[in-house]
DNA sequence: ACAGTTGAATTGTTCAACACTTGACAGATT
DNA sequence: AATCTGTCAAGTGTTGAACAATTCAACTGT
């Protein structure tokens, strides 16, 4: 018998990770105020369940709780993105130059990513293409083989991902991108790690810049909305 | 009026923290089960404020949850302190090296804190030597100017400082650690980034293998302790 | 206009109950 | 004697209702 095939998950876990979901396929948008009974009747829970699954997602920074006055779904600053741009930068560096015998299965699962992406792309699946694009970076943290970086690492993207869902994916995303991660690979099949850091370097850089440009237009947007609201209003 | 200066903390919170420093200063010592009810009417909270209080220490890898089983106080293996020194070296590594132009406040305190270890081992008070030893090594981190970075720097170190507190120190640290610290400071306002790193990378290799050996010696004691008390019993 | 008050709404906390799981123990079975 | 099985107490998981504390907006009176 599979011991581990039987997972007893508590309620408030598994309500956890629908939350977690509605918030990161952006269901739950950022800076939507959550109430405690409201969901939980929705989702037929205790209001102690449901606090327990948003004291979870709070503590993984999906949440912003602020007392007595109620808890929200997150909201990334463009500085929030700066810095985990920069938690990549250290971690995905560190883990290419650790590379220096992969595991061949890992490297097959990176190429598999990489190919999943590459089809996105030609399809024209912007939201598949970042799911496989994360993807790939993820699986690169798997050559520090160190639980606890990788799980840190997770939790980083999701705030990532939480933010990117906001904006609108159409404009940006050129096919640009494609050779980028396939260098990346190549490089790294080839052992030539320092230089695949360099690479890896200067694409995290780019895909920052890019975003927090995207992201600043769409702050000017959402102010330039809410102005013209108040406006009306007056 | 100070607005940030007000600050109200939710009964769990403070829980927590009481719970967290039992756990650091080893009050509760690895292994230790806690009950909800006992453990809650003895801090004279609600059953379901100390559950809260629990998930978040265990969320933090402080306590360790069995789902119907109970809580404990995490242990740490072999393999855990491993995997720590390994988040020790990548984080601050990464940390020294982007010290290109330090803030002279943050080597002001790493100052302070370097003078305050070594009064603290010339005194041979082991345990405010750890502490201050600990302290240095987590101002270096702030280098890197990135929140999410630091608390998850802090949170690791906190795990480790919870398997250290299990362990005998008088053994370990001889005066030899001084000069290593005083080395790392004067390389690091210098400038000699690099050469700061080299240092440092073996200092934190020499400290993960002490650390090993004292645990492993620790661990086959506990285990001949148990067999001995297993064999009175029989 | 404006400071102060009131009150509804929401969160924080407590309490008591029940359902479910686990581990140990006793008795039955081989 | 060893193993299996059923029972039972203890502890966790979850629920629902209540009350306290706090916030926010509307109302009040000057």
């Amino acid at each position: 018998m599979e011991r581990s095939q039987i997972h007893r998950v508590s309620v408030a876990d598994q309500v956890a990770g629908i939350l977690r979901q509605k918030v990161l396929t952006g269901e739950l948008r950022p800076g939507t105020s959550l109430q405690e009974i409201p969901l939980a009747e929705s989702m037929g829970v205790s209001r102690n369940t449901m606090r327990e699954a948003m004291r979870i997602l709070s503590l993984e920074g999906l949440l912003k709780r602020n007392i007595h006055r109620g808890i929200a779904v997150a909201q990334l600053s463009l500085r929030d993105v700066h810095e985990i741009y920069h938690v990549r930068r250290v971690l995905e560096i560190s883990a290419i130059l650790a590379a220096k015998t992969p595991d061949p299965e890992l490297l097959r699962d990176i190429l598999d990513a990489l190919q999943q992406y590459e089809a996105a792309v030609q399809a024209r699946d912007w939201v598949s293409a970042v799911t496989h694009d994360l993807h790939f970076h993820g699986l690169l943290i798997r050559f520090l083989r160190n639980k606890r970086l990788e799980s840190f690492y997770q939790k980083t993207i999701a705030e990532l991902r939480m933010g990117m869902v906001l904006v609108d994916q159409r404009h940006d995303h050129p096919g640009i991108l494609i050779p980028v991660h396939r260098k990346l690979y190549e490089l790294l099949t080839a052992g030539k790690l320092k230089e695949c850091a360099d690479i890896l370097l200067q694409h995290l850089e780019d895909s920052e810049s890019r975003l927090a440009k995207v992201m600043d237009n769409h702050q000017l947007a959402q102010s330039a909305a809410v102005l013209a609201s108040k406006s009306k209003i007056s």
